[in-house]
DNA sequence: GGCCTTCATGGAACCGGTTCCATGGTCGTC
DNA sequence: GACGACCATGGAACCGGTTCCATGAAGGCC
């Protein structure tokens, strides 16, 4: 269509005036500046970031690794991300990344590889060292959300501390028979949040004087899952616990229809905690301690956007040899920030009712 | 880092060579092509997109519009296009406009005027004509999900017909006192789901001889939205349906909810019924008219990128003044796939139970 | 008035590939 | 033996921008 060059002659100046002019760098006179601008406009001219990108190596585009779409927090993350870049006029290229997926390598020995992004976002995917490394030999930056990444700063919520938040939410309230139904940790890709959730709730039991053994069974994370999980426990009356805690709001939902399912009444017979905010929880009146997925995506990419701009003299595709990793470090990027969690009190949680304790 | 120069050097060949090997575009004997192959992999050499797509006028990207990520019909969507493109080395680009978005025009105008994709997939987003004559003067295939995009392909199911459907299994069951919970037309960006769901539902309805004033009430599509709605119609005894037919699962869930809380039982004081397939329809025993969004999603990857092969030939970056509207539609491309969904009966669903009907 | 600095602009190289065109060698065929 | 078809390769132009460098004009200062 139409290029540059049109442009440049259509005002009657010089390619160069032109790329000035538009991109705003270097002297150009106001009324030369005025005139191309003019020029660019009648044309319809759209500046090819392609060739831009091969100069520059600077491509406007942030590269998203995530390991699901549909659930809750990845979603939100996701629109959060999305709409800061387009803010700042980056595009965002998606890569989808199950935890099982055997696309893996491939995303980064080959779509990553390809250089089409000044930087990346990382979401609730634990780099392996290897990962990690590639990405620095290219010289992109990378920002984490979810749990910590050597030598890259990640944005992240701490999993533990929330865990014996909410354990404590249920303790003070006088319930000593808590169960946590969580992730397991075999199938844990995304950086240590089911253990350290576990690990939470654990260190309240414990501090409380509780034992621990026998209180924690895994579950997907999924309403069903914590469905299908919760008539089993519930379901048995002379083992059924006063509480749960739930490593997920979703989870909990699933408790709590289970619950209703078995004609156990919530809060009075079962209190039941998550985590996680999912604007589901209002109509499920569920106590919950709130993330908030959206300022953890918003802040990630105000992070990744900054280490950019710092980066702004060194062109992207220079070509020493390679990056020292002390070098890395000293960026003093590689710090994480934690966001804060709120437990949020609705009427999925009570004092328990008095009654003989069937458990030991 | 590394250009194809360095590979050519390497090999003792020339660039147009080294090109040739690794693209596999014309005439290298086999011998220079493995040489070429293992210099290339001796130094980690990857090609950069951007000096290819210079030229050649194709990204190996495609850009996918979208109104909502975390509703699950658009995030299967997403995670099966996502999944079909880089099956066949295409990055995915994604924007993510949501009916009320300011950043419409500026996505139109800036983003995608940029060119960076070979191609479009929009998921239930309405184009208007001004947006998809933009986009056919960009010389960019354009493929819809959702609903009929004028002069593209599009990759749907009947709307009308399945909402037809759900409503003749509640009447083939013996039900006269049927209510429809669908969208609003107000906030339908997305085509005409919403309506063409209720016409559905009122063709069938006056088919059987039913009125069907009154029968329809509004809410959001969403699990809450059905749960509000449930608790306001369900909420008069007097003025209680024998059967609701919603137009997502989502609602659905929420209205079922809804009449647990009330105290309803179902199916036997009240049928539900759905539209979609959502994995949780299982849990919830939801009668539902399955649709499929992955295979959606990936007819629709199918569908773009054997447009593209087409094309192949044709720069994309051709200079040719203006596609002529016609040659447009000449192309036979412009026609739509509507894909079946099918009844799955499950136990949300049954004859009423014998009583005084209150309703008129 | 001469010199240095700052501003404004044009020409040309360059980013990293692809592709057109020209050259030359091989082989088959009449 | 000459001619044409086909294969293999190199040189160079090109895609559409950005940026370096050179040139020249204008203004400030001694």
């Amino acid at each position: 269509m139409s290029a540059i060059g049109d442009v440049a002659r259509l005002a009657g100046v010089a390619k160069a005036t032109a790329s000035r002019a538009l991109s705003g760098r270097g002297y150009v006179s106001t009324e030369t500046r005025a005139k191309v601008i003019a020029a660019a406009h009648e044309i319809g001219y759209v500046a090819s970031p392609n060739a831009a990108s091969l100069v520059t190596g600077r491509t406007q585009s942030v590269g998203v690794i995530i390991p699901f779409i549909s659930r809750w927090f990845f979603g939100e993350v996701l629109e959060s991300v999305e709409q800061a870049l387009l803010d700042q006029g980056y595009d965002m290229t998606l890569y989808n990344l199950p935890p099982e997926s055997l696309e893996r390598d491939r995303v980064f020995d080959f779509f990553l590889a390809r250089k089409r992004f000044d930087g990346i976002i990382s979401v609730g995917v634990a780099l392996s060292e290897r990962e990690v490394d590639h990405l620095h030999r290219l010289g992109r930056p990378l920002v984490g959300i979810g749990g910590p990444i050597r030598g890259a700063a990640t944005i992240e919520i701490d999993d533990v501390a929330a865990a014996r938040l909410a354990t404590e939410h249920l303790l003070s309230l006088g319930h000593r028979d808590i169960v946590h139904v969580g992730g397991s940790q075999v199938d844990e890709m995304d950086f240590h949040v089911h253990s350290n959730r576990l690990r939470g709730f654990q260190a309240a039991m414990m501090a409380a004087g509780l034992s621990v053994s026998g209180c924690f069974y895994s579950a997907e994370f999924t309403m069903p899952g914590g469905y299908e999980r919760g008539l089993a426990i519930l379901g048995d009356p002379r083992r059924r616990p006063t509480a749960i805690f739930a490593a997920s709001d979703e989870i909990a939902f699933g408790l709590i229809l289970a619950a209703r399912e078995l004609g156990i009444r919530v809060p009075t017979e079962l209190s039941v905690i998550g985590i996680d905010g999912h604007p589901h929880a209002e109509m499920f009146r569920l106590t919950t301690l709130a993330q908030h997925p959206r300022a953890q995506g918003g802040l990630a990419v105000r992070t990744l956007l900054a280490e950019l701009a710092t980066k702004d003299g060194t062109k992207l595709h220079t070509r020493r040899e390679s990056i020292a990793p002390d070098q890395c470090d000293a960026d003093g990027t590689s710090d994480s920030i934690v966001l804060a969690t709120n437990l949020v009190i609705r009427s999925s949680t009570s004092a328990p009712r008095a009654r003989v304790t069937h458990r030991s």
